[in-house]
DNA sequence: TATGAATGAGTGTTCATTCAT
DNA sequence: TATGAATGAACACTCATTCAT
């Protein structure tokens, strides 16, 4: 599969027109959605009332059926909503940048900077629903998935661009970059700390990238070494 | 602070004896931590009910109480109990090690592998309770704060060892460490993938590890570098 | 009264056309009857929802309520439609007939045969209706009423003509007569046996009217043969 | 299947020992059933609400989920009791009876005189619980149908001791002496005429025995003539 | 120590009905 | 005439927790 047609492809999924055409109701579920993430953020998931996500919204709770079948389907609804609205930025941020290294390193300090800028959904997705991502099958949890998804993808076409050792597992790359920021975000949405998200996210990350690209040059030390040993 | 000394100050903490004296009592109180592990790994803690605690435990819910004074309490106790062991383990092998890399080695490892050992806690802890550290100020939340506690010492006593950089930021370092290891144990409790968690967990390390390595000798190189070019 | 007056009331009080005069109202109104009659028989009366109903007739909620005022209102409207056609279908059937026991077979015998041929609206009239005609005071209560009213006219005419003994209650031969015949209709709406339901409607209102000529044969000769007795 | 065994049968089927053994629990119980009678006889089953069986029982609501799982459950346990309760009245009565004729007329007699002196039990029962026995399977349903299991049982039973013709359908036997004591029944229910129901019933009942009588006599004259006109 | 019984406070969800367009 | 949108009033059911024995 090509870059484009992964992009194109988690773009689809992430976007969910919701099918309500009239102006009225886009309004209302922008609304429910801001509500709810305002609710989520505050109290979590288990422990939201979806009264209060209605009264948030300023609607009445049955009028918030009208637009979520249950609570399970808002919890679903806002992180999808945000998770398109980052697979957008991104794909347009993506499109001046070639080579591997650099759409890894973009993508990587966009995730950070976005937590950054939505820290109450960030708050949801890293510790509410990352986590329980066990409910599989749905289109959320595939949603979720993609986010790996990209980055292997990058990770191999770095290794075919001769960025990083062919020897290496890609899957181990892909939890050293993506579990080293996750912890950084994780540890800011719990202490605040470090200060500023981005600087530090974008700081594990070109350390983590620089670290590969030391790994790969050892690497073709060692397998230059051992062919000039044969040949002697 | 000695290094003794933090082991000590962590085995303590997470050495939380509950007073109770008799056998029966004892047993009891097993039986309801085995249970609650076993509920609140299958149906997370917000869902479970401690009625079907009580019943796995095999004892009625006004006995639980005699046990326990709430839900939450039973909450806490659960990866306190755990905790505890896995700090018991840990100081135990960690007496032979000398040398910060080696038992920050054996530390990271021995993480892996206790996951991989107690599953339906590892689910408990790294889906449920870590992200909800939130709730601070509690012997539990000092009790996993250890964790990295613990990783944060070992790594300025490598710097004081020379192993790495001085220039570096501990806590970015321990993000990448524990951040790399976490995804991979979190990708092991949501996917089973990869198979082997004690492999992957020590593969990683020991990957992570070496980067660390190669960054100094990078670091290095350049510090004397300059020197040089100044030299001449 | 006289008969021909009965079933005119009769016929009177069912018609109750709704005063709807355009083409498409009524085109309306009937799919709004048919999806009525489906649904309530499909779920029960206060189980089903008038979504459902408005669904099924093929329009709005707010479409439903253009044409009637209320949930009651339609589960009104539908039996009596029914009726409306039954006694319709009765009148003109019985016109040729003469004779009390003639009459009473036709009427019982169209009874079953008019469920049979309106299963959905039996099932509701049978197991809804009838049996929480409670509500009185109702038009359709009345309608209802006239079940029995047209029953104990014909008995009372064939009292009069010789037909059945004076001596007897008029209303514990029509329990007998329609409740027999009830039973049947019932058994047959729950169990769909026996199969055939006309036939066995037919079957068993033949028999009760011979029980009940065998009654009145036995009954002349215990009065006859008293005055004989005296005269010995 | 002999009648002793049927009757057992019967019996074991209606006895739902509730396996509560504290004589606290029984009492509330029984507490519960006898509100539930009242609540539900008084609005009818789906307009009543929980919470009001609850405060006519003089408990909380919690405490009935405790003795029931559902307000269908209830709603079947109310039946069920008193269905059992007559079962044993009529098991005891009929002890000393012998003949199918006699058994049938306490049977129904009995049926009828239980519905005068349980009329909200009635009202529940033939309005609204029999009607949807359309819920198949359940025990009740079951219990509900030993009603004409017995009656048939008995009518075949009158039909080997020579009491009604051979030819009979003995289901459409038991349709007119069942079905015409409901209507007699019913017609109390709702209008509380003929003011004496056990009066009433006997009346009916004895009266279509009767007339089977007669048809059994008339069907034994033609058969006898058969025969004689062959031999002439 | 153990438990059967009882409960208060809560909450997700339903549905008939109205209203502005 | 038709309907999309909104809602108030209910209501069944849950569950942590207490208390008398």
């Amino acid at each position: 599969m090509k870059w484009t047609a992964l992009i194109e492809d988690v773009l689809q999924r992430a976007r969910q027109e919701s099918g309500r055409k009239q102006d009225r109701s886009r309004r209302t579920e922008q609304q429910i959605l801001d509500a709810a993430l305002r609710v989520f953020g505050r109290d979590g998931i288990s422990r939201s009332r979806i009264a209060d996500i209605a009264a948030e919204a300023g609607i009445s709770t049955s009028t918030l059926y009208e637009y979520h079948t249950s609570k399970e389907d808002i919890a679903y609804a806002v992180p999808t909503a945000y998770l398109a609205t980052f697979y957008e930025e991104f794909a347009e941020a993506v499109a001046g940048k070639t080579g591997a290294r650099e759409r890894i390193r973009l993508y990587l300090s966009l995730i950070a900077d976005f937590a950054r800028r939505n820290p109450e959904w960030a708050r949801l997705f890293y510790l509410e629903i990352w986590p329980s991502v066990l409910v599989g099958g749905t289109e959320l949890s595939k949603s979720v998935d993609d986010f790996s998804r990209i980055l292997i993808f990058l990770i191999r076409q770095g290794i075919e661009e001769g960025e990083w050792s062919a020897g290496i597992d890609p899957y181990e790359t892909a939890a050293i970059l993506i579990g080293s920021l996750n912890h950084v975000i994780i540890t800011w949405l719990l202490y605040r700390r470090p200060k500023n998200l981005t600087k530090a996210g974008a700081s594990v990350v070109d350390r983590t990238l620089a670290m590969l690209s030391l790994e790969k040059a050892e690497h073709d030390k060692t397998e230059t070494a051992k062919p000039v040993a044969k040949a002697s």
